[in-house]
DNA sequence: ATTTAATTCAAACGTTTGTTTGAAATATAC
DNA sequence: GTATATTTCAAACAAACGTTTGAATTAAAT
């Protein structure tokens, strides 16, 4: 049985209440009563509730991308001279994202949920923090996804990885739905098979003519 | 200059502050302040918080799908014996609720923002109006769909409804931040381009093999 | 014109919210 | 072992919240 210091049990239980009750809807009393911890530890610890919502994010999102930008680069050094065949380039987006979505140990499902909800949260500072990190990983994909993709012209390309974005997201944020509207056929749990499907359907898509 | 009843300005007023301060942050005072009507008017007409969120959704959603399947009837009459193609199919899925997310005289941008944000929020009563609609239009779509992938195991299939949904919601309630990302070469205004070419990218990823 | 119903209004209700405070407790350094 | 940070704690703060109330006002019906 491992000790967790204060900061990580706030930060472990703002996680699944961010997520089940929203930004706002989370109140610290909530948070500290299910961390076990005072009320004022938070204050101590983070200063206010929406720095805490921000580590929260961090702790996930900073190692999240750091694993695709790996990824990708992996699959560029075992190309060599040859362009990265785009599976792999999607392989390498999406399939890092979606393995820590089914990653229970790292808040899985959870953080997935949290971060589909604050997408589209206008606080100045999240938008902040979310655009950024996605403007680092897409600076590090763009040059792979259109080589990838060289009959693409400019907006149908932007497009489309917009409608990827869309896809990927729905699919880290809402595990269960598919298993309801599917009559129980889909199984979310099969993380590789799912990110196998993905990948597929999103080539399949981005190579539309 | 036509005078709206109480009821209209309060869904009017709701609509835009639910969707950019989300269904807690939204308080009543700022809604009855911007619709100019007292605070005690929401309960008088809506009876409770709750109940208004379902009025302001329930307002746009019900002619939304009503128009997704008198579309889909009309290609299945055009196409009379024949079977739907795959792209007429999907234009009446994704054509009517990208039309009314660029309608500004029908909430638009600011509706559908407001249902992706409520899409995950875990409000029971939420929940059961979307899901409800949501199978409504699937029951109707889903022999259409599937005779025009008949190639497609049942599991792939949901799958890929499950991505379309994603890409289709994302496109439907962040419409600037393509703008952002692809340096302003894409025109979220741009309606019918937009459709053309999610529906493109959604028949490339439905039929990939 | 009088009665009846529908609607609007200002004021107050009890809760819950994020945040602050200053003392108590604990760990660290010398 | 004493001194010095660091961390925890119970209690309180004002502000904002959804909801209720009962009287005032307006509209509809007779």
């Amino acid at each position: 049985m491992v000790k967790h210091s204060t900061k990580d049990r706030i930060l472990d239980a703002s996680e699944v209440l961010f997520a089940r009750d929203g930004s706002r809807g989370a109140s610290l009393r909530a948070i500290t009563q299910r961390a076990k911890v005072n009320l004022a530890a938070v204050h101590y610890h983070f200063g206010r509730k929406g720095y805490l919502l921000e580590a929260v994010l961090a702790r996930r999102l900073l190692p999240l991308n750091a694993e695709r930008i790996r990824s990708l680069e992996a699959y560029q050094q075992k190309a060599g001279r040859k362009k990265v065949p785009l599976e792999n380039v999607i392989e390498a987006m999406v399939g890092p994202a979606l393995r820590l979505s089914r990653d229970e140990t790292k808040g899985g499902r959870i953080f997935m949920r949290l971060l589909g909800r604050l997408v589209l949260e206008p606080d100045a500072r999240v938008q902040k923090l979310l655009t950024g990190q996605f403007e680092t990983v897409l600076k590090k994909f763009e040059p792979a996804l259109k080589a990838a993709l060289p009959h693409l012209e400019p907006q149908d390309f932007f497009w489309r990885l917009h409608f990827l974005v869309g896809s990927m997201a729905h699919t880290m944020a809402d595990s269960e739905r598919i298993r309801l509207i599917s009559g129980g056929i889909c199984d979310p749990d099969d993380t590789e098979g799912t990110i196998q499907c993905l990948v597929t359907f999103l080539c399949g898509g981005l190579r539309a003519k």
